[in-house]
DNA sequence: CTCAGTCATGACCACATGGTAAAATAAGCG
DNA sequence: CGCTTATTTTACCATGTGGTCATGACTGAG
């Protein structure tokens, strides 16, 4: 329980400032923007700044470092990858219904974090040089247990029996397209920009081709 | 009607000479691999030089300027892709067949040009700055004509009806995954590189989900 | 009011890097 | 050999940019 207030507070409370929180989150999203566009070198600290709308070393003042900006975007995108990641963590009863929520909620994080998910692409193209650790312990095991679940469903009967790894591969692939590779897709499509409609189609086709092709229901 | 042989040689024929046609080469390759790994901002034309075994004033000898030798780099793996990238190419007489192949072929590309295909893929990530019109001019008609293919397809029976732009969109991304991604496909299969027998595995998985969940065959 | 800590700006620098200019050397060819 | 063209090297520079330093302005709690 909690003594007096004024007792020993020597670790001052230092509570995060409204202007802290609002400013980094604008830091944040301008970097997410920018390094999916140009790359982690080819943006400029000023040019982050200036979106933010602030001074270079006012950024400074917030970020210390570019590195240190960078690591914070991957990992704000990282944490919300992670969290839907695990077929687990999907609603529903049966099998089926599980995989449908999963390909949904993956298709989801397109649509609503293109630019985030898009600095994560790149990351990984590149040979995953910040995430790398990260992935053998956070990523990996989840999967394993993923993987495990769906030799269960197959052990069962109630799925084909095919290699679960790739079924997975294919589920994140071909649901980040729609982020990483909008500007193929939305060319392709003859559009501008990507609708909800596209969003909504890709995932009833994805989820037709995942079910009926396991054989499942 | 050409003169005598002295006449008018203004351009002389200047073949390529063996020299220049190596070291492009070399320098190609370095440069799709650095590239690659630490995107265009992040490769310094003197780490191309290097691992291409020459001074960066002769490699600029050679490519007047970095921006041209990306271009050129990016141009290469397209001309690769474009060439697989229609079903017409595909040899087989049945749809089943030609689909397959289809797959085969997308994921070869993966297995034989990872460097090139990240390349490719950054730049789409990017937004193609450099390749949307080309893109325009090429891709997307050539894709129009599959889609047609498909939905005669399915006009005719052979397979489910589905919105044939995604079909083809998660054939892309997920054949292109094992290249683009390789590091988090090893990672997640516990290998340092992937092997053959995992491109196999691949299309082998790919091909069944396609082929059963469109109801073909 | 005041004053520590937060926020913001201006001046500046070290350094990497793309690119130029010119001179030197090697190769092909009559 | 002698001459032209192709290749390579040496020296150099302009620019962009990440980051430091010192200083000033603001703000809220006591």
């Amino acid at each position: 329980m909690p003594n007096s207030s004024e007792e020993i507070v020597i670790n001052k409370p230092r509570r995060r400032s409204r202007i802290r929180e609002a400013h980094e989150n604008s830091i944040i999203r301008a970097a997410e923007q920018l390094f999916s566009q140009n790359g982690y070198h080819g943006t400029a600290l000023e040019t982050i700044a200036e979106k933010a709308g602030m001074s270079k070393q006012n950024l400074i003042y917030y970020f210390s470092s570019k590195e240190i900006l960078y690591q914070r975007v991957l990992r704000n995108i990282l944490d919300i990858l992670i969290e839907k990641m695990t077929l687990m963590d999907q609603l529903g009863e049966t099998p089926t219904e599980i995989l449908t929520n999963y390909i949904k909620s993956k298709v989801e994080i397109s649509r609503h974090y293109p630019d985030a998910s898009k600095v994560f692409a790149i990351e990984i193209i590149n040979g995953a040089p910040y995430l790398k650790k990260y992935l053998q312990t956070h990523l990996t095991p989840a999967l394993e247990d993923d993987v495990k679940l769906v030799e269960k469903w197959m052990a069962e009967g109630v799925m084909d029996k095919i290699d679960p790894y790739h079924l997975f591969f294919m589920i994140w692939s071909s649901t980040q397209t729609y982020a990483d590779f909008s500007s193929q897709v939305s060319l392709s499509l003859g559009k501008e920009q990507l609708q909800d409609k596209d969003f909504d189609n890709a995932t009833e086709f994805l989820t037709h081709l995942v079910i009926k092709g396991l054989g499942m229901r």
